[in-house]
This record gives structure tokens, C-alpha cells and sequence, in this order.
RNA sequence: GCCCAGGUGGCGAAAUUGGUAGACGCAGGGGACUUAAAAUCCCCCGGUGGAAACACUGUGCCGGUUCGACUCCGGCCCUGGGCACCA
């Protein structure tokens, strides 16, 4: 019986749908596992990144059902975003319908592919259904005060007359016109995440089931620091000063300027009659908002002419706006000391400003500052009052002072800034706001939601279409009843993806947000998969929400992932020609065949169809740009979902990044082969009960119910604990391997064969389902192997007699003993000294230590 | 620039708590089967020296701790992710 993955997969996935097998109910008899995989967006096709998240947490999920979980795995899609309105400018077709039928589409690769979704969960966050919910919320918060609006920059197009994205800004250009980019500060909605920074920095210790990793970049982004706000008095202002922040109190000596950024209101009075610095300011409005752009940018500043007092000293001190200081951080202005910041450092040097060093390395005279600032912590000198004192005792010290002259005080910052959260585009959540020229702004009422989005516009790439559309724009003001004009922002799509893993539990609630009994029944989700490009960003956002929710009364956890999986991305090698322009043409790895050095590196390669050189780009993360992509559903048609699956899931543990080879997944697919040939022969002799015991075995049958177990064993722990699914297939090859080279030779051989082959078909089911249900059935079993218990461990099994010691001399290896498994220490160092080869190396010279390590080995440490 | 990861054979990787470096797979080489090919099966496979036994050497680079370091510590180099309007 040959395997033909095509007809066999589309059978089972039959079954499953016709059972309604992943449909999960709330049961309160188990327990319950919500394993949940980041939501795509849906861009059209399945791409590898996606086969490989859902994969992960199909396996996952799989493997909890038969520990016995009552498992929910649900589905859906974050369906706003920026691509469906390039899309529809390029096809003059409408988002809307756009997402709807990439929506369709990748629904049917999803179920290609046999992921166990309960589907009757599915959701799309552009359905009113779901973003009327998140309008509520908003309101909700509107009335709380936890939102607010301002101004802040966008980077504007001055052709397209359009806002534009960080990634839409190339080299300070507009993507479309080319224009040169301009800042444009705007009146936009603020949601207060910084009134939860302390609280979301406090609860990562809680999260025990993430990476460090993630934990670490997410404080970091927080950045709590404490310091001192100082106030500079302003020369020639009475009462007028600046304010800078410092987390290096202990520096205030040495401050040789100050900065403040180049939109300050300071820069702005100052530059009326200051040309230079009216220049300088206008270069400024032509730069990214990106604060990679900004940090990378080269330093430059302008004197503004402005005089401030050193609240200590008294002395003069000079303001300069400069380009790397962001009016939207702290108070948009820093003091700067060269001698101990190497950025200031080098802005000293670039316009001769002084450097004046402050603090001296601990047990050192002297600093030398001549070629770089000194930047670590030490002891104060030429600081007056000040001098001797420790760094770290300086800000309690400089405090005391500048309290008493209240010109400081103490504080705790955050780096972490609030959320900006609206959008000047179409295809996002209507931002539920209205604006009466007589009461003022105010939330849509919650009877009126949701404000529906209009599903048939097509976008010119011209401003907002929401704001030209009169009839969306004008309405009445649910206060006075008078005219009133609609908030035509829409909502950063990360709004949408901050709750959805919540309304999964509750989809089909038209009465609230959320089932409060469904929701406290599944939350907090017990596995979250995902990309690591979201551990700061998406997470974080998910975060918050989660506790806005809870103090709704909506939810009642403090976290909503309790387990995080981090997925690495998938890369493919890629190829590319030049043109004399410069100008990147790239192709497909699948079109070109690679070409190596003597020692195996790739160095070029040429085009299969005309012999055409091409050049090595590297192996990087499959993108569209790059040409790189390989498409999965070609490969399920050519090898069916099992193979790829059991690919995907080998060729490197989840974290990592994974390359893409053909070759690879070739030597799955033989791998499958091979169980299914294995299995069939077994079974063509006829059925028979599966072994139970290694009473009675013989010598080799004892053998391989001993790998059995390991294996089983093994699999278990690298499956439920490690999450390292590749060692796990590997033990899996291994234990296939000793199978087929066992000859069967009696009943007894024959039943301990059926035991082996029904416990490889089981372990592996959770990266081949298909394969293994169709195997299990021809095992001679009945039912869904999904429904089936997870083997158990015989540990009787795993009982040896003897054991192999590795013996080494110096700490290198020089030989193995085998000894009884229950020997004691003082007969197996005879013994491990007694080994010929051993004896060699300590023949003549003086044993001076030995060590025993149960187990694993014998280490003689000899001298002479 | 800042924050966070990663770097082990020709390649993807393994070594779980400091204890046999390279399991498993791919590629490659040799053989069996076949009229032949494919498929399948068996053997070899880090480097250097050696007929072999074996020895030396080897986990990005430099240094340290230890009886023993891929694993721990300090410094450096390279690659990748994130940096608030891609998702």
C-alpha cells in the first residue's frame, strides 16, 4: 500500500470537520488549555513564517489534548492594516473586499494544512461586530480620563498631501511621490499607558513562563529611572526656566551647555531674530520621525542665543538646540556634560564647546578626557560642596540642595512614552469621537456603536478618504442634538490585536466585550506563539489592554499569556543581478543552482533556465522584496501537509531561525515513507496484541524495549517541558532505525513490534496527523488518535544492568569501563585504573585526585 | 546610535544541571539490488599525521576560572530582531 499523502490528508481533514473534533466547549471535568497563535494579517497567501507559527502551536496543542486537556485553539484575522489600501490603489479595488476574499482563500490553505482551529471561533477585526467593542472600551476610557489628545508629529507628504508611515519614508522620501518629507504636528488621540508603566514593569516578574529575553527588551522599554528634574533659570526672564531630566545628578558640575530640541518653544522665540537657527530648525522639519533615523543621524546643533543660570554656581551656561533631542521625550530639553557622555563629547568637539571633567575613576587622581568622555561612575571633584562624594550618593546630595532653592527635585521617569493611537487612514477602526462646535469633544453614546466603517471606498493615496466623505463626517451632537462633525481617524491597527486573544472566548457575545463566565473559563491563555519581532510592541500593547480590561470588571487575571514561544524567522538564500544603474533584480532560490568553493561556500550561482550569473545575497528572511519566498502550497501538493509539517518542526528548534532546504525536507518525506512502509509490512502478517512486559524478552527484543522507553521518555519531556521539537523527531528516526533493523523472529518479537510501531505512530502524531491516524487505523485501532492517551513510560523497561563509563586522565578521555549498573565507587576507580588503555597515561606519574561522577565518568588527575 | 539574541563539520543541527563535542537529518564517497535508471538497503564521512593501532588538534577571536568549559566570567569581531505609523 503505497502512501499517497494527497487523497489520505483530505479524508481525514473530512472526518475531523464532520465531527466538529476541534469545536471546543467549556467543561469544567478538565482541564482546560487555551493555546493560542499570533493572528495573521491576511496579505493574501500562507507564507512560511505562518505554516511555521501555526504548526508549532497545532503540535502544542495536539500533544496537551492527549495529556488528557480539554484544548482550545482558535482562529481568525487581523484584518486592517496599511496593505489592503496600497492594494486597493494598485487594483482599484476596495480593502474591504480585497481582505474578504484574501481572507477566504487563506482559510482553506489553514485547513490544508490540518490545523485542529475550531473554526466556529473565528474572527475579523473588521467586522463592527468586533471593533464595536473596541469603541466601547475607548469611550469607557474617555470617560475615565485615561485618554486625551495633543499634538505630535507625522511624517507628511507634501505631494500626496498624505501622512506617512515610518516604513513608507525612504532615504527622507515619500515611497509614491518622491517628495522630500516634512514633520507635521497634528491633533491626535493619546491613550495613558503611562499611568500603567509601573504596574506593567512590575508584573513581568509574574510572567514565569517567558523568555528572559522578552522580559528583559520589555523593561528596558519601559525604562524606569530615577534622577532629578532641574530647573535652569532663563537670563534675562524673570521666573522663567528650563527644565532638563538627568538619571547623572552627579555630573551637574560639569554641565558645559544645554540642549533642547529643535521644535522647544525656547528655539522657537529665540529663532525670530536668529537666522542660523531659523535654518537649522527648518532642516529639522525634514527629517524621519524614526528614532533609528534620529540616533544615527549625524549630530548637529545651532546656539540659540538663549543664557541660562547653573542653579548651583550661578554660572552662564548657553543653550543650543539640537537635532537628536526630541521634544516628545521628558521635557525636551537635556543637560549636557562632554567629560562624562561620550554623545555630548562629541558634540563639544564638533563646536568647541568646553569640557569640563567632574568626576574622577574610583582610587584615581586624575581623568583623562582628551580623546573620549570618562563615562563611568566615580568620585566627584572640581564640584565645590560636592567634591569626594561617591556618584551614587550624588543624587540625595544635589537633591537636598536644589529642594531647599527649589530649582530641583527628585524623580522617577519612565521611558516609555503614552500611546498615540490615531491614524489618518481609511482601512483601521473608526475612532468613536465626536466634535460639537458648542459642547465640545465627546464619546459616541454607546447606543449609537458601532460607528461602521463604509466598506466600499477605494483610496487614491490622497488623504484620508474617511475625512472627504461628508456623509460619514457630519452628524449630530448627542448632547445638544446640534450639527457636529465625526472623528475621521482611525485606530492603530495594534488596538484590534490587544484583545482579540480575549474575544476568542466570548466571539458570539452581542451584550458585552466579553462573556465574563466564557472568558474567566479560558483566560488567561495558557500558550501564546508568536514572532519574536513582537516581543515589545504587540506584547506589550496585549498587555495593558488586559489590565484596562480587568479594571472594566471584564476580566479577572493580571496577565493574559501565561506561556510565551517566541518563534525565530524563516530565512531562504538569496539571488540577485545588477544592473549598471545599480539597480537589484532578485530571483527565486528555486531557480538557481548554487555554486561552492572548495571548502563548500557558496560564492555565486547561475540562473537553472539560461546559464545567467547570478550574485549571493546571503540567507535571509524570506520577503517579498527579495524574491525569497517559497510557497507552501506547492509543497503540500507535491508532499503533502505531514511532511512539511514534520519539516518544519525539525529542522531547528522554535526560537531559531530557520533555513529553508529542499533537500530537508526530501529527507522528511523518505522518513514518513518509511514509517508507512514499516508499518504496512508489520501488519501484512496478521493482527496481534501489543507486548506489555520485558518479562520473557530475549536479549534483542529487551534491547529495543529499552529504546522504546527512552524514547518515549524523551519525547515526552522534550514535547511537554522543552518544547524542543527537533530533538524529539530525531529520537523518533533513531527509534525507527533500531525497528527496522530488529528481526523478528516469534510472537513474542511480533507483539513487542506492534507495542513499538503503535507508540512511534502516537508520539509523532502531533506533526503528522494525518499519517498517523491513517497508520493507527491500520494498526487495528478505532477512533480519532487525537482522543487517544499519551503513552505511558514503562519504567520497568528502562531497568540496566550494566552501565559505560567514559575514564578520562587530565580531564581528556582515554577510555570506557563497563560496569555492573549498581557497582560502588571504590571498584569502579579500580577498575577505570585497571583499563588498558587508561593505564598508559597514568602509568609512572603521581595520582593526585580523583574524581567520580556517577553515571557518567572517572576523571584521574595525575601529576609528574 | 541604543536595547535584545545568535555564532559548533561541506550544510541544518545535538550535547537538558560544568562531565564522551558533532546524536538525528541533508549533501558527498563507496557498495548491494536492477538490462538500466529511479526508489530502496548496507558501509564511510571535523581537520592534520599514520598502513593501522593511535596521537595531536578542533565549538567566531583574545584572555580568565576549574580536575574538567560549546556551557561560567571579562574584552572584542560578525550576523540577525526591535526602536513607538509594517504587521
Amino acid at each position: 500500500m503505497q502512501y499517497q499523502p494527497k487523497n489520505l490528508e483530505a479524508a481525514i481533514q473530512k472526518v475531523w470537520d464532520d465531527n466538529e473534533t476541534f469545536v471546543a466547549k467549556e467543561d469544567d471535568n478538565k482541564e482546560k488549555f487555551y493555546c493560542l497563535s499570533m493572528f495573521p494579517y491576511p496579505s493574501g497567501k500562507l507564507h512560511m513564517g505562518h505554516v511555521r507559527n501555526y504548526t508549532i502551536g497545532d503540535v502544542i496543542s495536539r500533544f496537551q489534548r492527549m495529556q488528557g486537556k480539554n484544548v482550545l485553539q482558535p482562529m481568525g484575522w487581523d484584518a486592517f492594516g496599511l496593505p489592503a489600501e496600497n492594494a486597493a490603489m494598485q487594483n482599484n479595488r476596495a480593502p474591504a473586499e480585497w481582505t474578504y476574499s484574501n481572507i477566504d482563500y487563506m482559510r482553506n490553505q489553514l485547513k490544508s494544512l490540518g490545523l485542529g482551529f475550531d473554526w466556529s471561533r473565528e474572527l475579523a477585526t473588521c467586522h463592527p461586530e468586533y471593533y464595536r467593542w473596541e469603541q466601547w472600551l475607548f469611550t469607557q476610557l474617555m470617560k475615565k480620563g485615561l485618554v486625551y489628545r495633543k499634538m505630535s508629529q507625522v511624517n507628511w507628504d507634501p505631494v500626496d498631501q498624505c501622512v506617512l508611515a515610518n516604513e513608507q519614508v525612504i532615504d527622507g522620501k515619500g515611497w509614491r511621490s518622491g517628495a522630500p518629507v516634512e514633520k507635521k504636528d497634528i491633533v491626535q488621540w493619546f491613550v495613558k499607558i503611562t499611568d500603567y508603566a509601573e504596574e506593567l514593569l512590575q508584573d513581568i516578574d509574574q510572567l514565569e513562563g517567558w523568555p528572559e529575553q522578552v522580559k528583559t527588551m520589555q523593561k528596558n522599554w519601559i525604562g524606569k529611572s530615577t534622577g532629578l528634574e532641574i530647573s535652569f533659570p532663563i537670563e534675562g526672564k524673570e521666573n522663567q526656566f528650563l527644565k532638563v531630566y538627568t538619571t547623572r545628578p552627579d555630573t551637574l558640575m560639569g554641565v558645559s551647555y544645554l540642549a533642547v530640541a529643535a521644535d522647544h518653544p525656547v528655539a522657537h522665540k529665540a529663532s525670530i531674530h536668529n537666522e542660523p537657527l531659523e535654518r537649522f530648525m527648518e532642516e529639522c522639519t525634514h527629517t524621519s520621525t524614526a528614532e533609528a533615523d534620529i540616533e544615527t543621524m549625524e549630530k548637529k546643533g545651532v546656539d540659540t542665543g538663549v543664557r541660562v543660570r547653573h542653579p548651583i554656581t550661578g554660572e552662564i551656561i548657553p543653550v543650543w538646540a539640537a537635532n537628536f533631542v526630541l521634544m516628545s521625550y521628558g521635557t525636551g530639553a537635556v543637560m549636557s556634560v562632554p567629560a562624562h557622555d561620550q554623545r555630548d563629547y562629541e558634540f563639544a568637539k564638533k563646536y568647541d564647546l568646553p569640557i569640563n571633567a567632574v568626576i574622577l575613576p574610583e582610587g584615581e587622581e586624575s581623568v583623562d578626557v582628551s580623546e573620549a568622555a570618562m563615562t563611568e561612575k566615580g568620585v566627584l571633584f572640581n564640584s565645590g560642596q560636592f567634591d569626594g562624594l561617591k556618584s551614587n550618593d550624588a543624587l540625595e546630595a544635589m537633591a537636598k540642595v536644589l529642594h531647599e532653592q527649589e530649582m530641583g527635585e527628585k524623580k522617577t521617569n519612565y521611558r516609555l512614552r503614552d500611546w498615540g493611537v490615531s491614524r489618518q487612514r481609511y482601512w483601521g477602526c473608526p475612532i468613536p469621537a465626536v466634535y460639537c462646535p458648542a459642547c465640545g469633544v465627546m464619546p459616541v453614546p454607546e447606543e449609537e456603536l458601532p460607528v461602521r466603517l463604509p466598506e466600499d471606498l477605494v483610496p487614491d493615496g490622497a488623504g484620508s478618504p474617511l475625512a472627504k466623505l461628508e456623509e460619514f463626517k457630519n452628524c449630530t451632537c448627542p448632547q445638544c442634538g446640534g450639527r457636529a462633525k465625526r472623528e475621521t481617524d482611525t485606530f492603530d491597527t495594534f488596538f484590534e490585536s490587544s484583545w482579540y486573544y480575549a474575544r476568542y472566548t466570548s466571539r458570539d457575545c452581542t451584550t458585552g466585550m466579553l462573556d465574563k463566565a466564557a472568558a474567566d473559563h479560558w483566560l488567561p491563555v495558557d500558550q501564546y506563539i508568536g514572532g519574536i519581532e513582537h516581543a515589545i510592541l504587540h506584547l506589550l500593547y496585549a498587555r495593558f489592554f488586559h489590565k484596562v480590561m480587568r479594571d472594566e470588571g471584564l476580566v479577572s487575571t493580571d496577565e493574559p499569556f501565561k506561556n510565551l514561544l517566541t518563534q525565530g524567522m524563516v530565512l531562504a538564500s538569496s539571488w540577485y543581478t545588477e544592473d549598471a544603474s545599480g539597480k537589484q533584480t532578485w530571483y527565486s532560490p528555486l531557480d538557481v543552482e548554487p555554486e561552492m568553493d572548495d571548502k563548500g561556500a557558496v560564492i555565486g550561482g547561475k540562473l537553472k533556465e539560461d546559464g545567467t550569473a547570478v550574485q549571493y545575497g546571503g540567507i535571509i528572511k524570506m520577503s517579498k522584496s527579495k524574491n525569497n519566498g517559497i510557497d507552501p502550497q506547492t509543497l503540500i501538493e507535491q508532499y503533502g501537509a505531514d511532511t512539511l509539517r514534520l519539516y518544519i518542526m525539525f529542522a531547528a528548534p522554535p526560537e531559531q531561525t530557520l533555513e529553508w532546504s529542499d533537500k530537508g525536507v526530501e529527507g522528511c518525506s523518505r522518513f514518513i515513507n518509511r514509517v508507512w512502509r514499516q508499518v504496512h509490512s508489520h501488519v501484512e502478517a496478521g493482527p496481534v496484541a501489543a507486548c506489555t512486559s520485558s518479562e520473557g524478552l530475549g536479549k534483542d527484543a529487551k534491547a529495543l524495549r529499552l529504546k522504546l522507553h527512552e524514547t518515549l521518555k524523551k519525547v515526552s519531556d522534550d514535547m511537554g517541558r522543552r518544547m524542543t521539537f527537533n530533538t524529539a523527531i530525531a529520537a523518533c528516526m533513531e527509534l525507527l532505525n533500531d525497528i527496522s533493523k530488529f528481526n523478528v523472529n516469534d510472537d513474542a518479537d511480533r507483539a513487542l513490534m506492534q507495542e513499538a510501531i503503535e507508540i512511534l505512530v502516537l508520539i509523532l502524531s502531533p506533526m503528522t496527523p494525518h499519517m498517523s491516524q491513517s497508520l493507527w487505523e491500520s494498526l487495528g485501532n478505532d477512533g480519532l488518535v487525537v482522543d487517544v492517551n499519551w503513552p505511558d513510560v514503562d519504567e520497568s523497561a528502562l531497568v540496566k544492568s550494566e552501565i559505560e563509563l567514559m575514564v578520562q586522565v587530565n580531564g581528556k578521555l582515554r577510555g570506557k569501563i563497563e560496569v555492573a549498573a549498581d557497582a560502588d565507587k571504590d571498584s569502579i576507580l579500580a577498575a577505570a585504573k585497571a583499563d588498558e588503555a587508561v593505564q598508559k597515561f597514568i602509568e609512572g606519574k603521581d595520582l593526585v585526585k580523583e574524581i567520580y561522577v556517577p553515571g557518567r565518568l572517572v576523571n584521574l588527575v595525575v601529576k609528574g
